[in-house]
DNA sequence: TTGTACGCGTTATCAT
DNA sequence: ATGATAACGCGTACAA
């Protein structure tokens, strides 16, 4: 069933069909629908291969995924990140394919030759963690049309969360609620993302006139073990030394500083509050429930797609850089608007 | 940079590049290994649009995702699972597309239409969720290749957890360890995975001579709200008729149980027992850990993407049905082995 | 407004 | 072993 047995049925030359089909100006309406309604009729759907050969483009976009590194963040939002993704391409016509990086084994496999200089993909989307600065200088090079989803040195387009405002409206939310001496879980100096959140965590404490201590940020990975573990060195300080409010920079962090505060006795939110990056599906669930930082990965999704179809239109478009508001979501391991007022006032009494 | 520019650069037809591309026997070592330096070196790569078309095969399988549908299971694993189907594809040189089905106001975007009638992609992998009845129907109507990841009515291959086996595991362990009065959280009747599941626990109950109360199963969503509202039901039923142990449909069912347990200050494990379905990345985490069945997705991607593949091999391939086994992962919220004896006789004793 | 002829880049068939 | 030529199915100038 190809264009020329509709040509065939409907006593005219394929073209005129392909005209029709394309809704091109150059055929009159009443064939346009007298011939569609034999292409219904003969069920006929053109074959996306010859179109592709054709128009010399795969209407395909490819998301990068690395399998061997466990990237906790997309790992976990993985679902909503396509669905926006999908829903920003499905307008334009556009496909998703998804493609894991690397096989070190078999570099004939590398995703530039399976997708890039095959052409099997029109622009390509990736995390940061996989775009590598050679990776972008090789595609910038090739002038292959990619986003990254999140922040990245190179000349390209990236969206990402406004991760510096994040960590001020975590540490603001923390002050406003009566909380004085507010530490940093969990995370490397030389991280992008940790400058960024510690960044904004600072920027909040210096709007509030307090001093934003360098050791406030305990360094370590931001899961649970960790969280376990230096929320237990951090509980067992002397009270003059001791943060009465903590900044998690993941929720499983908070989940083990929440287990060391149960064992240690600590009530939260009255003895100390805490506050976290990201907004897991259990948060609700914890005991107490846990004041997080939701971001929308759906839209962030949304935002990558866009971009790159935008980016698809016009390839001379100047580098877009989309910032994401997240969005403060405050349950009780904060202590309430009503009792800040009271709490803070002794508790910082005691403190300083 | 075509077949036709390494032809003129090598002084042959382009039909002996293609040959040398396929590695057909019908041409010397030779000139193989010497076309082979010029392709290098001109660093070509043959175009996929053309090489498809002139195949006649897209070498792309599609992955049918319902982003309308909260489908708890395939959002929580779909990394996983796409990572399994990923593996398995690449061996083969197949590239994997996600495309959600169904847009409602727009039926000329039907996956029907995008995919399958396009022949854009070769098959299809669908989760039990979206592959209605009819539209198992219709692509066999089509004979069109596809897997259903998930237990499927219609004569059609798939894979999926044995959960009836699930069921058995979760409720033998909890009688080992000396509960006696098994409940179980929750689920409707006509579920397929209910049935399958409650199958299980119910064989377990009867092969250790205990009835299999038809009211064990308690109805009701498998989500924390429900988990806790169904808990705080059962934990006030007079002792003697009150279960010692639950097995949950779901992680949130758990968490759920757990805070009405908690709440009423029953003891978990020692008064209570608790058993689930599925394992969350927090389920160690919670207060105490929870005894959990543990699903191998990643390994469930891969025999879908096998399947899928022996199917393209061998179209008249017989009907396949593949189960995986799931692992008992035993944590703190069901007694240990040492304390079951004692335990169990009190326990039992007390209750019966 | 419609039809003709060729191009898209590759593979496959059949001569040589 | 290699080369010429015809598919593959569709899009598109250009001619009619």
């Amino acid at each position: 069933m190809t264009i020329q047995d509709i040509a065939d049925a409907a006593q005219v030359a394929k073209s005129t069909v392909s005209k029709v089909i394309n809704d091109s100006p150059k055929v009159s309406d009443q064939t346009k629908s007298r011939i569609w309604g034999i292409i219904r009729e003969m069920n006929y759907t053109p074959s996306s291969l010859a179109t592709q050969l054709a128009k010399q483009t795969s209407r395909n976009i490819g998301l990068l995924i690395d399998l061997s590194r466990e990237h906790e963040f997309l790992d976990h939002f993985f679902f909503n990140i396509i669905g926006g993704i999908e829903s920003a391409l499905v307008e334009r016509k556009y496909e998703l394919t998804i493609s894991n990086i690397q096989q070190p084994d078999r570099p004939e496999q590398h995703f530039m030759k399976r997708l890039v200089l095959n052409r099997r993909v029109d622009g390509l989307i990736a995390n940061n963690s996989v775009l590598t600065e050679p990776l972008c200088e090789e595609l910038l090079a090739h002038r292959f049309p990619f986003i990254s989803i999140g922040e990245v040195q190179s000349p390209v387009s990236w969206v990402d969360f406004d991760n510096e405002a994040g960590g001020h409206m975590l540490a603001a939310h923390l002050l406003e609620r009566g909380y004085r001496r507010l530490a940093f879980f969990a995370g490397e100096r030389d991280e992008k993302l940790f400058v960024r959140r510690f960044g904004g965590f600072a920027r909040a404490l210096a709007e509030a006139g307090l001093p934003a201590p360098d050791e406030a940020a305990l360094r370590g990975l931001a899961d649970t073990d960790s969280g376990y573990a230096l929320g237990l060195r951090m509980l067992d300080l002397p009270a003059g030394e001791r943060p009465d409010a903590v900044v998690c920079m993941s929720n499983y962090a908070a989940f083990g500083l929440l287990k060391a505060a149960r064992e240690r006795g600590v009530d939260v939110p009255g003895g100390l509050g805490i506050a976290a990056f990201d907004d897991y599906p259990m948060s609700p669930y914890t005991t107490p429930p846990l004041t997080c930082l939701k971001i929308d990965t759906f839209t962030l999704g949304v935002s990558a797609g866009e971009l790159l179809l935008e980016q698809l239109r016009d390839p001379d478009m100047p580098l877009q850089k989309r910032m994401l508001e997240p969005q403060l979501i405050v349950r009780e391991s904060t202590r309430s608007e009503t009792a800040a007022g009271g709490q803070a006032v002794g508790s910082s009494a005691a403190d300083f």
